[in-house]
DNA sequence: GCCGTTTTCGGCCCGACTGTTTTCAGTCG
């Protein structure tokens, strides 16, 4: 993916930069760090914006004027910015190698360099190992101690977790804080609490008046591989599973000002400490100050919105994408919440490749507080899934009605399919099979590869046969892993609200698609987006809590939501469509 | 190097923690 590699040179001229730091680079370095990030959180790969606007598209990049427009043009049509190759003479080092490892920054990878010809992880680790940098001047046995460390970790780093991997680890050191007696309230903030498809550390904030049992405590998890830094009030840990979170503990007066800092995210905090910078306030986690520095509000977090003149913002939402000016307005949706999702769409059973059978997934499903569940199993085609072929369906319903009359209204469970969407749009079971289903997921699972104008038709085509419910999993990404496949999703949307069909946010933490943005930019279209576990387990439909994690993310409201109906309005949406 | 319903020039977030320091620089979030 380009943008990342140019967001990741934008960052190495800042680092590069930041080594020769005057009072005057410091706000370049800042520039092209900020430029960075929003490099790679576009969407639309940067050729092919400046493809279609050049230079000034470029500049409506927030953070990009001018001068780093110049750069990207180069980088584009060049492949190379004279900028960084004139730095990369003087310093000949591999800077963003370098600097991943905890607690060594630019400076630090300069003056190893420097001292010892240092360039790359290797010399790195030589240099440690031979003891050579606790001679250096700055430097002592603890620093080395430290990088030996830093290495340790950045090879046993998972880099950013899954959400769902993520939630249940820090919610397991929640409990066992709570559980402590040490605490009096532990909350998870950060990026796990905004619900972004990964997480890059744990947040978590405390109150407590005993802090220093309380970071002892924490350190001594047993989920915990080793300290990073212990302070007062701030404590940092690696986690066996391969990443680090903070522990802070808070006076109970400012725990509303720390949870609205340290949830981020960045962006958003800027914005909110501008408008209370506007107002003549001071915003920080210790509270919200007026210009006496008398404490304005601190407590909960709708309090200081309150100050501001502002709503409260959803965790999810604060992402810096025009929530803040919704606030402002007090025009924040109501948006959808886990207690409005009735049913699930997608799930799967033993009959392919789930693991549990139909009756356990039912038990499960009532425990999980459902009403209503489609059984989706895989079609012929999905060898590796033993797709069923349309006898084998056929069968399977007879199934699922004496499973209803069983469950006797306790649960109600439609017939379904996640029938393959073949290469030319097609379906993989016979029409009058699929009539016979309540749901029907269409998915792509096969030739990923192809081209965008093809794929897009493949999907519309399989849309306009008027047999889909709901697009399963829309743009076949894989979170930390594969790539979407390429299609034109605003074409994809158009069709699916021609045709009645739902967009699938399926919760499946390894999924998570369709993504935030890809629902903010689908939702111009009148369609509905089903939030769908995925289940092949009864474990699974936990995860339905990071779909809905997803469709706030993406600003939806309840009415948008596919199965935020019981299951009486369910029966006749679906009936409808037959 | 970016940016502007108080500015086209003069600002640009800042506090916690650590190591190697006799007062602070570097890193991180």
């Amino acid at each position: 993916m380009s943008n990342k590699i140019l967001a990741d040179i934008f960052d190495e001229i800042a680092d590069l930069i930041s080594v020769d730091e005057t009072p005057d680079s410091r706000f370049e370095v800042r520039a092209y760090k900020k430029a960075a990030l929003a490099i790679g959180a576009l969407q639309e790969p940067i050729e092919q914006m400046y493809a279609a606007g050049g230079h000034d598209a470029l500049m409506t990049i927030p953070g990009v004027g001018k001068g780093l427009a110049d750069k990207i043009e180069e980088y584009v049509n060049t492949g190379k910015i004279s900028r960084l190759e004139k730095l990369k003479l003087k310093y000949p080092i591999q800077m963003a190698d370098l600097t991943s490892v905890q607690g060594l920054g630019p400076k630090t990878a300069v003056a190893l360099y420097r001292a010892l010809g240092v360039r790359n992880i290797e010399d790195l680790k030589k240099a440690v190992q031979s003891h050579k940098v606790r001679d250096l001047p700055g430097f002592g046995a603890k620093r080395e101690e430290l990088l030996e460390a830093g290495l340790q970790m950045r090879e046993s780093s998972k880099g950013r977790l899954l959400l769902g991997d993520a939630v249940p680890e820090a919610e397991g050191i929640v409990s066992a804080l709570s559980k402590s007696g040490l605490v009096d309230k532990v909350l998870i903030a950060g990026s796990a609490r905004r619900m972004r498809d990964t997480v890059g550390d744990i947040d978590i904030l405390a109150t407590s008046n005993a802090p220093s049992k309380v970071m002892d405590f924490f350190a001594k998890l047993p989920a915990v591989e080793r300290i990073i830094v212990s302070g007062p009030t701030k404590t940092t840990v690696w986690l066996k599973v391969g990443l680090s979170c903070d522990l802070r503990v808070i006076e109970p007066d400012s725990f509303g000002a720390a949870l609205q800092y340290f949830t981020g995210s960045k962006d958003h905090n800027v914005q909110v400490r501008q408008i209370a910078v506007k107002k003549g306030y001071k915003l920080n986690e210790y509270g919200l100050f007026d210009k006496k520095d008398k404490l304005v509000s601190s407590k909960d977090e709708a309090d200081i919105y309150e100050a501001l003149g502002m709503q409260l913002v959803p965790p999810e939402m604060r992402e810096a994408r025009g929530e803040v000016k919704l606030a402002l307005e007090h025009k924040i949706p109501t948006i959808v919440e886990l207690d409005d999702i009735f049913g699930d769409m997608h799930t799967h059973t033993k009959e392919t490749d789930g693991t549990n059978t139909m009756e356990e997934m039912a038990t499960a499903a009532i425990k999980a507080h459902l009403q209503y569940i489609a059984v989706t199993n895989h079609t012929k085609s999905l060898k590796v899934a033993h797709g069923m072929n349309d006898k084998q369906f056929i069968s399977f319903f007879k199934k699922v009605d004496e499973m209803n009359e069983k469950l006797d209204g306790k649960l109600r469970i439609f017939k379904g399919g996640e029938v393959d969407i073949l290469k030319d749009g097609s379906l993989d079971l016979q029409p009058s099979t699929i009539r016979q289903m309540d749901c029907v997921i269409g998915s792509v699972h096969s030739l990923f590869k192809m081209p965008e104008t093809e794929m897009t038709k493949r999907i519309t085509t399989a849309l306009g046969t008027g047999l889909v419910t709901i697009l399963g999993h829309p743009t076949g990404r894989e979170v930390n892993g594969r790539e979407p496949y390429q299609l034109n999703l605003d074409k994809v949307a158009e069709s699916a609200e021609d045709n009645g069909v739902a967009l699938e946010i399926d919760a499946f933490p390894g999924r998570l698609d369709l993504n935030d943005t890809n629902i903010m930019s689908a939702s111009k279209y009148k369609v509905k987006f089903s939030v769908d576990s995925d289940s092949h387990s009864t474990m699974h439909f936990g995860f339905l809590k990071y779909g809905v994690g997803m469709a706030r993310r993406g600003w939806l409201t309840k009415d948008r939501v596919f199965n935020s109906v019981d299951a009486r309005r369910m029966e006749k949406m679906l009936a409808s469509r037959k």
